[in-house]
DNA sequence: AAGACGTGGCT
DNA sequence: TAGCCAAGTCT
């Protein structure tokens, strides 16, 4: 992880001056400093690239020895969940099934069993239907294209740039949550980015995309990992991070977030609620499991029934004949 | 394009 | 405590 030498590149040839950066580094509204950050990212690359060499979390799925499959399994668990919750259920996940061809011809069930209490358990079963496609379609490797990743069942554009970048060592903008807000701190000044990723978003993360492979897909890692351990949503710890100095955030007298509140998403009550009590009695079954079983997780029957319709018609349960249901065989 | 979709830890 | 937050995708 740390073994890579150090050497410093002139900042100045890490990203070339270019007029798209330049046109658009930060938001017209926003409560910026007076002076305009770089736009590029020469000022940027180079100090969390040398901090993420010296602090960068030992995790599996850096290991050389994961592989495609393995980044790809890893990318999928973190989709929304905590890396402390992914460790065990990946260690398990990719000791069963070491290779795509090998969960794909599980049932799909299994993969949601074996999804555990990771949450959005159709994750699972897009990887499942991952495994399938890349067995028939590319000879059981995780393709290499970001197009051909795109098409897979449950990768989205950041799934595609993380797998591209981090498994073979591509150039793209991988914008995540952490690195989004990296970006909207250190570069355009504000404390949060917006709900939904902007086009002027996009924008600026391949503005700063270093021109060269190895650099672009550290950057990628780097900028994501200063996300996560340091530039964090709440409680950042500006001591620590490696480009604090030239934080437009941070110079700017760290701004209070204005624009609206993120949505808090309510949980309790609501059928998500509901169809995750389902499941997890019937993750633990081993037999089909009847319906009066079904009924005793949840007392309200117009809510329970729409809940496992919804698990039905999301192909997470299947249906028996006699009123029994159970994680799908097909 | 806003909302659905799990789960658990933390403040 | 109640809400916020965690490497998004799909419709």
């Amino acid at each position: 992880m740390t073994a890579t030498p150090h050497i410093p590149q002139p900042p100045s040839t890490a990203v070339p001056v270019t007029p798209a950066a330049s046109a658009t580094p930060v938001t017209p509204s926003a409560p910026g400093p007076a002076a305009a950050p770089d736009p590029t990212g020469g000022a940027l690359h180079e100090p969390v690239i040398t901090w993420f060499d010296e602090h960068a979390r030992d995790l599996p799925w850096r290991r050389p020895e994961a592989g495609p499959w393995g980044v790809m399994v890893s990318e999928f668990m973190l989709q929304q969940t905590p890396v402390n919750r992914v460790l065990p259920v990946y260690e398990q996940w990719v000791a069963r099934w070491p290779r795509p061809a090998d969960l794909a011809k599980e049932p799909p069930g299994e993969a949601v069993r074996a999804w555990g209490r990771l949450g959005y358990p159709r994750r699972a079963l897009r990887l499942h239907g991952a495994a399938v496609a890349i067995t028939e379609r590319h000879g059981g490797d995780v393709p290499t294209d970001h197009a051909q990743l795109l098409a897979l069942p449950g990768i989205g554009e950041y799934t595609a740039a993380a797998v591209a970048s981090f498994a073979y060592g591509q150039r793209h903008a991988v914008l995540d949550t952490n690195v989004r807000r990296v970006l909207a701190r250190a570069v355009t000044g504000v404390q949060y980015p917006p709900n939904a990723t902007t086009a002027a978003e996009r924008r600026l993360a391949r503005a700063l995309l270093p021109d060269d492979e190895r650099t672009a897909s550290r950057w990628a890692a780097a900028s994501m990992e200063l996300g996560a351990l340091v530039c964090t949503a709440k409680n950042e710890t500006c001591h620590r991070c490696p480009i604090a100095a030239q934080c437009a955030w941070r110079l700017a007298g760290k701004p209070a977030h204005d624009g609206p509140a993120r949505r808090g998403q309510t949980y309790a009550g609501t059928d998500r609620q509901v169809r995750g009590k389902l499941l997890a009695v019937l993750r633990e079954a081993v037999a089909p499991v009847p319906q009066a079983v079904l009924d005793r997780v949840w007392d309200e029957p117009v809510q329970r029934a729409r809940a496992l319709d919804g698990l039905v018609s999301d192909g997470l349960v299947e249906p028996l004949p006699g009123g029994l249901y159970r994680l799908p065989l097909t």
